[in-house]
DNA sequence: CAGGAATTTGACACTATTGTCAAGTTTCCA
DNA sequence: TGGAAACTTGACAATAGTGTCAAATTCCTG
């Protein structure tokens, strides 16, 4: 097989190939997987995807299962990051701006990446373990107290924290999981770099100040 | 003799036959479509989850792809349905909690054919003709305007009537589409009918008044 | 630069899936 | 009730998918 030529490979390559091709095999795998889910990717379009003989693909994985369980790792690791503008010092108006930018960005750039994750969800979850969702479970739970802690401080209205961060959750993974759909609904081929700022302003408007301006809103600030 | 009448039930058994069959098939279909995605189903999976023999389903629909298209078909139908509460001789604050109710309510009681829908867009909705999408398009325009309408007369803030919809749309169908997830937050096996007032609760308050109770807080009610 | 370790690859066995068909069975009208 | 149309069903061909293997090749260290 070709090698790579040029004097730059002195490092310890043999973990080097390793980590390179199962990088690629990865990267191929999860378009794939986002794609069709699970059942109906193909190791052969992943091989294709990736460039590699599909034989050589159960050299660096055991089998279909190890390349998505090893994808799952990888995205629930991400888990935690989502949320570190959730902190108690921080006043609500600024982290939740944060937040809703910074999870809309991820949206845009990993756009991949989210449907994966989403897809694995629709079907059930059926590769999440015991382990990965008390994972999930804890790390929300933690940005619960810190949400409680604000409406101990009349920093924010009394909302059941867990709602409310599934409310956040779902407004801005919208824009990667069903990026096609909000497309469509503005006249586009593909969402634009403005069309994100658009929907990070128009979600933090809404969640932070809401919608309405009737006899009925809520009492003034104080 | 000819016995295939009109499309109907309103002819004897001889239509029933089919009308059942056809609905036996749909209704197994839509969910293992929902559960492994257009690529991931196997029409012998549809087959024994609806007691028919695989090779009878052929009699029915000419394809996998037939049985997808219908289903895809009977969904778009009812998009509409979802709107009907946005009228512009509503108080947006009815409207909105009235939508609101509706579409979890939806997401409970439907959630298999919802999740269907999130498949087919999440995996690029490659089914969708130019036909469904316009069909779409328009009417989430015409509701669009009635959004327009309530901003114009003061009663709602001046935000973006596409991403307004789409955070709609987002929260309400985060319950069906990602039930697995919200069920694990909310530490339950399933979501219960309690879980989703509460999440309709949260949603209404957090659209319709914010949750920000800062200094910043936006301008009072005339 | 020799030789073992790491990696690549075509070929193979095995199973699963799709769609077709023709022969059988049921339905129901005249 | 005879029989044509509607419906059912097991079997079949063709194709595609998964995982395995051993031989070939490349890599790297001593």
């Amino acid at each position: 097989m070709k090698r790579l030529g040029g004097s730059g490979a002195d490092k310890p390559s043999e973990a080097r190939i390793r980590a390179r091709n199962k990088a690629m095999i990865l990267k191929a795998a999860v378009r794939l997987f986002a794609a069709k889910g699970y059942d109906g990717a193909r190791l052969g379009e992943i091989a294709e995807g990736c460039g590699l003989p599909r034989a050589n693909l159960y050299y660096y994985f055991s089998s279909k299962e190890g390349i998505y369980t090893a994808l799952i790792e990888q995205v629930i690791a991400g888990w935690d990051r989502a949320f570190e503008h959730i902190r108690a010092d921080c006043e609500p108006r600024d982290a939740i701006e944060a937040y809703v930018r910074a999870k809309l960005e991820y949206s845009r750039t990993h756009a991949v990446e989210s449907r994966f994750f989403a897809s694995e969800i629709l079907r059930g979850a059926k590769f999440l373990s015991q382990r990965h969702r008390r994972h999930m479970r804890e790390v929300t739970d933690r940005r619960a107290d810190v949400v409680r802690e604000w409406i101990r401080q009349g920093k924010l209205a009394p909302v059941d924290p867990h709602h409310f961060f599934i409310m956040l959750w779902s407004a801005t993974q919208f824009y990667a999981d069903h990026g096609t759909l909000a497309a469509g609904i503005l006249r586009r081929n593909r969402l634009t770099r403005k069309d994100f700022d658009d929907a990070a302003a128009t979600i933090s408007a809404m969640l932070l100040d809401g919608c309405c301006r009737d006899a009925h809103a809520p009492t003034a600030p104080d």
